[in-house]
DNA sequence: CAGTATGTTTAGTATGTTCTGAATAAAGAG
DNA sequence: CTCTTTATTCAGAACATACTAAACATACTG
């Protein structure tokens, strides 16, 4: 027997297989890249963090494939590398608390895209208000975009704050929270 | 003079072309159309419904691609047709309410793409349980994930349903919503 | 009715993205 | 130091999507 008894994966149950093909078909239509999503669905349903060339051989990806989408999940912050004691290879792992996941996905996606957006969305609003002649109606409609996305934008700030234990109660809550917002708002 | 004076459309505004160009690179992030971006965007700040012959003008792209997404964004119903007095052509607006469109679109989205997904995961849930060889750490992280999903989905189908006034209600809330949502769960 | 304006569909092209296999780099083992 | 294992980078192939121009369909005009 050789000393590196490695790459001796299981090939994914009919379940798993679901999950995984799903889930990457979902990041597609979300702007994820499909290997990049499968990986991650792999991380999150493994009981045990996995080396890049057992998650190219169950995914039947290429491992450079595999690489870059290991790294994009780590820029991602929901995907960290460990290592296994006598295995000189990367392990990766996912984080499994899933409202972290959707907390962090969030946070950075806002940070990327929306916020960004709010920053020329600013720039238009300024250089329409200070041009007489611009189209009095346009700079409404810019003027009310920016102002509802910064306030999502606040509000959302807001809710990605709480710890995983306060979402818990607020979902409890269903049905209830648009009633008492409601109140208090009204 | 001819009959028609058609197409007569001005050139957008610098801050115009701005707002379109970066709504349409928004767009492709999230899994949209650029140009269906644009065009919405367009219609967003324009005063006037438009027909399809200006809009393919004013973002200088073929006919048959407005027309595919003119009907893609009446498909998420943020578009309509109107028809302007004296003139064959459809013309085309956007809700302007910035609520009502992000209301539309969201729920669009969660009907076509997250409904599904958790039908997939009750399945998932479903044969993971019915079969005792099950690995039991996936059946917790899909349990896990269906149950945060529903829950999440939930909750914003409440949100979702809530007028555009108390929004703003909600959104004046800023900084104490957690809190009170944190003590009545508590 | 013939002619024209308008709108949609379609087949092919262009563009952009993802994926692979090979080359390269880096690091550990002997 | 050399050989091996592991990881990354890169150029191009494969694939997917978006876009155009042309053909087609519809419906209005005179």
């Amino acid at each position: 027997m050789s000393v590196h008894t490695k790459t001796t994966q299981s090939p994914l149950t009919p379940v798993a297989q679901k999950f995984v093909l799903h889930w990457g078909e979902m990041g597609t239509r979300w702007g994820i890249n499909r290997t990049v999503a499968q990986v991650h669905a792999l991380l999150f349903i493994s009981p045990r963090p996995l080396p890049a060339d057992e998650i190219a051989e169950t995914l039947a990806v290429a491992r450079s494939n595999v690489s870059t989408s290991l790294r994009e999940l780590q820029g991602w912050r929901i995907v960290r590398v460990v290592h296994v004691l006598g295995d000189r290879r990367d392990h990766f792992e996912s984080i499994k608390d899933v409202w972290e996941i959707f907390r962090t996905i969030s946070e950075e996606r806002k940070r990327r895209e929306i916020d960004p957006t709010l920053r020329v969305l600013e720039e238009c609003v300024q250089e329409v208000k200070a041009n007489p002649h611009g189209d009095a109606y346009t700079r409404e409609r810019l003027t009310d975009m920016l102002e509802f996305l910064t306030a999502m934008s606040g509000l959302f700030e807001e809710a990605i704050r709480m710890p995983a234990g306060t979402l818990k109660g607020v979902l409890k809550l269903r049905g209830k929270v648009v009633t008492m917002l409601g109140k208090k708002a009204g």
